[in-house]
DNA sequence: CGTCTTTGACCTGCGC
DNA sequence: GCGCAGGTCAAAGACG
């Protein structure tokens, strides 16, 4: 955790991978949740660039169909404005994501070569630079090992570029469940005591061969009942089809039309998910990322959920989209 | 047996 | 340069 991490709420955003109807699933037409219902008592705007009968959370996530910029923008509601009080502006819960100076590097090392990011100019070098630096990784010593030679090795990729973040997004979700379906799998490969936050965060990695896509895990320090997940990446694949369970099926908005358990599950969980991207970074950084707060207003909101505060959201959103 | 989680060690970047 | 904190690795164990 960076100190600037702490003075700075608005914590650097990269562009938002994609946003559509189906992200909240009362946003499926189809979904015959009771949270569709609340929602559709008031009509729901159309996110520019968007088809919103076809996308699903993981279409979100894979983020190569849409302009994520319009939503970026769209969803930019009070970045700018005096009452941002992150409830994850404790520090704790802060991402080390203030690595602005790595991302205007413009270099590129890990992480998914399919991103559509153009900033990203060499994606396939970049997944081999991903491949190349795991393998080198496991080529390290032993564990217990204290040959110092092994320790240079460990070290042994590019030194001179720096490491470059995939875009990111990260959004917050009211729920129990720390980790939440989004119908990909994970394998979870590092837990992490965070500073000033008694609750952990995880990390997680998409199974599929070839995906770099990470997401984070940790409980707000203030809010614990809240999840701060970030994605980082973007996958590229679709949905496995072999999850166990119907974690598979839980974001497909036709599977969420014939399900109405399946709908009502995930709508609880995703209630009161707010998703808080940004683009207000002045200096254009495509790597960083932007933690947007809540206004007190909605923050006080989010204790209980509210459709009502969905659709202040929404209703904001297409304030912001208005000429 | 394959997959996933746990967990301590190690690496990296940043601020001082 | 040093220390801190976040991020990652990979062996070991758990689980189905």
């Amino acid at each position: 955790m960076s100190s600037n991490e702490k003075n700075d709420p608005q914590y650097n955003y990269d562009s938002f991978q994609g946003f559509n109807r189906s992200t909240f699933p009362f946003f499926d037409d189809n979904n015959p949740s009771i949270y569709n219902q609340a929602a559709a008592a008031a009509p729901l705007p159309t996110i520019q660039g968007l088809d919103p009968s076809n996308m699903s959370f993981a279409d979100c996530l894979h983020g190569s169909i849409v302009d994520y910029n319009s939503f970026s923008r769209a969803f930019d509601m009070s970045c700018s404005s005096s009452d941002v009080v992150s409830p994850i502006d404790d520090g704790s819960n802060s991402m080390k994501i203030g690595r602005t100076a790595d991302n205007s590097a413009g270099n590129n090392t890990t992480e998914n070569p399919s991103t559509p990011n153009s900033s990203v100019s060499s994606s396939s070098n970049e997944g081999a630079a991903a491949e190349d630096s795991s393998k080198t990784k496991k080529d390290k010593k032993p564990k217990g090992s204290k040959d110092g030679d092994d320790k240079s090795k460990k070290v042994n990729k590019p030194t001179k570029e720096k490491r470059q973040r995939e875009p990111r997004f990260a959004f917050l979700t009211k729920s129990e469940i720390d980790h939440l379906e989004d119908g990909y799998r994970w394998r979870k490969y590092g837990q992490k005591t965070v500073k000033n936050s008694s609750y952990p965060r995880s990390y997680y990695r998409c199974t599929s061969q070839k995906c770099g896509v990470k997401k984070r895990v940790e409980r707000s320090f203030q809010d614990p009942s809240v999840v701060v997940t970030t994605y980082e990446g973007q996958h590229n694949h679709h949905i496995p089809t072999t999850l166990r369970g119907n974690a598979a099926g839980m974001l497909s908005p036709s599977i969420l039309a014939s399900s109405a358990s399946m709908a009502t599950s995930l709508s609880q969980e995703f209630l009161t998910s707010h998703f808080l991207p940004s683009t207000s970074n002045p200096a254009g950084d495509t790597n960083s990322m932007h933690y947007q707060s809540l206004s007190p207003h909605h923050q006080q909101q989010l204790q209980v959920p509210d459709y009502g505060l969905l659709q202040d959201l929404v209703s904001s959103f297409a304030r912001k989209q208005a000429p």
